[in-house]
DNA sequence: GACAGGCATTAACATTTGTTAGGGCTGCTT
DNA sequence: AAGCAGCCCTAACAAATGTTAATGCCTGTC
């Protein structure tokens, strides 16, 4: 049930099965979110922190003009809400762009964690650091790259990120975004989404249908979106 | 001499005197960069985390056609790279931005502290999880602000994280940044930067003369930022 | 089958933002 | 004093991006 999560963590550094134990320990319930639901709501002070088994969904921000941003794209596999371990106030919402289906880990048994499983821990703040280190990509793509590149690094990013977690098949992975709300993400109007889209077909290097992405030319993608996956810290080293 | 480390860890919760010890029993040896000069370089593998204890200084990553793009601000009291400490590899540099004194923490004894410290190895955590909450408001300020409002939110930010180390001064605080490192925040022209600049000169409510941001109607500079300071979780609570 | 709603797409036009080019000011060097 | 470099500021024009509106294509409902 948890293998997403293992696959996860595990990508960055070896996970002994005492740990997944741990892990599994910290579980309670599981619930399944409708497209278009909330599963965290901004402002509240969540007791358990949302792992996704399964599904796509996003942090949000909402601003008084009415305009909405996507802050991160959580994938099966990410803990949405690890950071209101600390935190406690969600800053933000969470919203499910797809069916999700969650477990919830109590914030009482990851402080357990936190006082009797050092590497674990580390593990976790890991992957908290990991979600950081893809907001400041984010923040370059926003600031500096052409809007065909920063959609192109999107996609670089999400493909490799669902293939750690096995949700690519060959070199298509399934995007059940609108445009609308992919506007939302890299920050553009709707209808500037689609004409950075209708770019990135023409030049020919992915196909986009059906709420499928399928890459046809994956290094000259990257050359396009400049990606450089370091910032993802897919290498499995002691930490 | 780590008064400001104290200043900013102990904003979220109270910090113990041999947690105060822990803290300065990871420190090695202190060093001073000049303005301009690299701290950390981009690709480097550091084997300390660098804790600021006066200046300013900033994450960035350059990109091929050789545009700059900050990725954060980081002031006294500041951890650079704690980051690091787990992520490894950096993947992107940090440039003093003023001339700055640092002081660098051995990895080796912060993952002492992670093994012996909890509550001492969660206020850590949380400080990198601060700095992933700042990066989500930069996206979401890049995304969906104006331009104005987006420089109105960074000067309320930036005020509220020094006031927090005691490096403001009444209502105004030194902010040794030219316009083309500002632009390098913000993702914008330097031409268009000078327009912002200018705009919020205009509505009167700041004052910004010699690398110096007077505040004149808080506010206000509130309202037109949409800024609303519960992201930098500096409600003092159990973590 | 008629219809409504959501989504992708396009056009025409308005606004924002970038580019290129200078002018003026300051501080520093020669 | 002359010259130079860095920085702030402005103008004129070019390119990118937003706004508004309309069209067509689905799909699900009645």
């Amino acid at each position: 049930m948890l293998e997403s999560l293992y696959l996860n963590l595990g990508q960055h550094d070896a996970l002994s099965d005492a740990e997944k134990a741990l892990l599994a320990g910290a579980m309670t319930f599981e619930r399944h979110f409708a497209t278009g639901q909330d599963i965290v709501a901004s402002g509240s002070r969540p007791t358990y922190s949302t792992l996704i088994l399964d599904g796509l969904a996003a942090r949000y921000k909402v601003l008084e003009n009415g305009g909405r941003q996507f802050t991160s794209l959580q994938v099966s596999g990410d803990f949405v809400d690890l950071h209101a371990f600390l935190l406690k106030t969600m800053d933000h919402g969470i919203v499910a762009l797809s069916p999700c289906h969650v477990m919830f880990a109590d914030h009482s048994r990851l402080r357990t964690i936190t006082e009797q499983a050092p590497h674990l821990t580390r593990l976790l703040w890991l992957d908290t650091l990991v979600d950081g280190a893809i907001h400041r990509e984010w923040i370059v793509a926003m600031g500096r790259r052409s809007k065909t590149s920063h959609l192109a690094h999107l996609v670089c990013e999400l493909f490799v990120r669902l293939q750690v977690v096995q949700r690519t098949n060959g070199m298509s992975f399934h995007l059940p975004l609108s445009q609308a709300e992919l506007a939302d993400v890299l920050g553009l109007s709707v209808v500037h989404m689609n004409r950075v889209i209708g770019a990135l077909r023409k030049v020919g290097v992915v196909n986009w249908a059906n709420h499928t992405v399928t890459i046809l030319d994956w290094h000259r993608l990257q050359e396009i979106a400049e990606f450089d996956p370091t910032y993802l810290s897919m290498m499995r080293e002691p930490r």
